[in-house]
DNA sequence: ATCTTTGTTAACCATTTGGTTAAACCGTTT
DNA sequence: AAACGGTTTAACCAAATGGTTAACAAAGAT
């Protein structure tokens, strides 16, 4: 591994942790077991790192939302891949999410540069689909993106409200595991029975 | 409005936009225009500070939650009352949700203070009635956690992922807003129709 | 009137923090 | 082996930041 790929998975995981404001240059040096001064030999302040790592963490998320969301299969179809998929992808990077919302909440600058970004998460296929399949007679009609919201709400808030959840519930992360498996199809089915006509 | 108010209220403001790592001392004196020195004779420092805060925040928001949870209504009503009353509260207070799951991340030893403070959500009695309900026969057998897992989902999400959600959907402030009154209905529907036998 | 308590401020301090520098290290070329 | 290039480090620096101090003002209490 080179340093620079020491330095950037060093940054991710304090980044993640403690979020911009909070994350030390010390910290991540540290944890990279480098100097400090290495950091801005590779990168040039802990803005443009803090960049690199936000935009890898999301640019791993978007391309695979896409993916489903714009394959030929039925729309009940996409729904059960969506939350199947995302679910066993963020099971290996539990961090991510309440990563992406934080920092987008505390740069809302941010947001500008993704809506120019290639690898944006792009709802628009899907949001046509789901009128078509309204128009057809197969779903019930409703709004598109309410819809969508609804399938972004049950499939990513149990994990960027993890802390929470685990507390108030308390469970451990085993039994918070096993939740989400469950999750994996209960969602999909719940979604596709509130839709179906 | 006493000084202590007038830092309360400024410290609230600061710590919902920055978080806690990011907020400056300075600029809550700024907000509430006083000298940074009045800050710590009214309190401590910047962590009993934005305890105060914090506490505040999330004892507005529990009660109501448990109000609704422990009446002697019906599920159905329950789960009625609970998106319409949550969603209006939150209009009112768009930064809470966001604000307290990110503390929370951030600071998971927190949680263990909410779990003996008589203000904390407590779930346990709607759990309760879930199961009765079950063995009763009048809604689907599922685990209860699930059920409330996809209430909170539903409601707390789009107010805790705001940015990401208005910069994926290309929707303004104002449509956001008329999306969530939408939703105090159709998410309540959304979820007894999925339950009802 | 004056003493005491409470509220408020400007100036100051110690530490932390992001960032820089100049020297050392090391494999490659000549 | 000397010169060279990229890599790495210890030491350093300036600014930012949380927190303190000592003086001052306002308001009661005696």
């Amino acid at each position: 591994m080179t340093t620079e790929e020491k330095i950037f998975e060093a940054a991710k995981i304090v980044f993640q942790k403690k979020g911009f404001a909070g994350a030390r240059m010390q910290e991540i040096a540290d944890e990279a077991g480098i100097n400090k001064a290495m950091l801005h030999y590779c990168f040039k302040n802990k803005q443009s790192l803090f960049e690199a790592v936000f935009m890898k963490a999301f640019s791993q998320l978007a391309p695979q939302v896409n993916l489903i969301f714009s394959s030929n299969e039925s729309i009940f179809n996409k729904i059960r891949q969506f939350t199947h998929s995302y679910i066993t992808f963020v099971n290996e990077h539990p961090f991510l999410p309440q990563f992406i919302i934080q920092e987008m909440n505390n740069n809302p600058e941010f947001v500008i540069q993704f809506l120019n970004n290639a690898n944006r998460p792009n709802p628009s296929l899907m949001i046509a689909q789901i009128e078509q399949e309204i128009a057809a007679g197969i779903i019930k009609p409703m709004p598109p993106k309410q819809l969508l919201m609804d399938i972004f709400s049950l499939t990513v808030f149990p994990f960027a409200a993890q802390t929470m959840v685990k507390g108030m519930f308390h469970i451990s992360e085993t039994e918070f595991n096993q939740m989400m498996e469950e999750r994996k199809t209960s969602i999909a089915e719940l979604i596709i029975n509130s839709i179906k006509k």
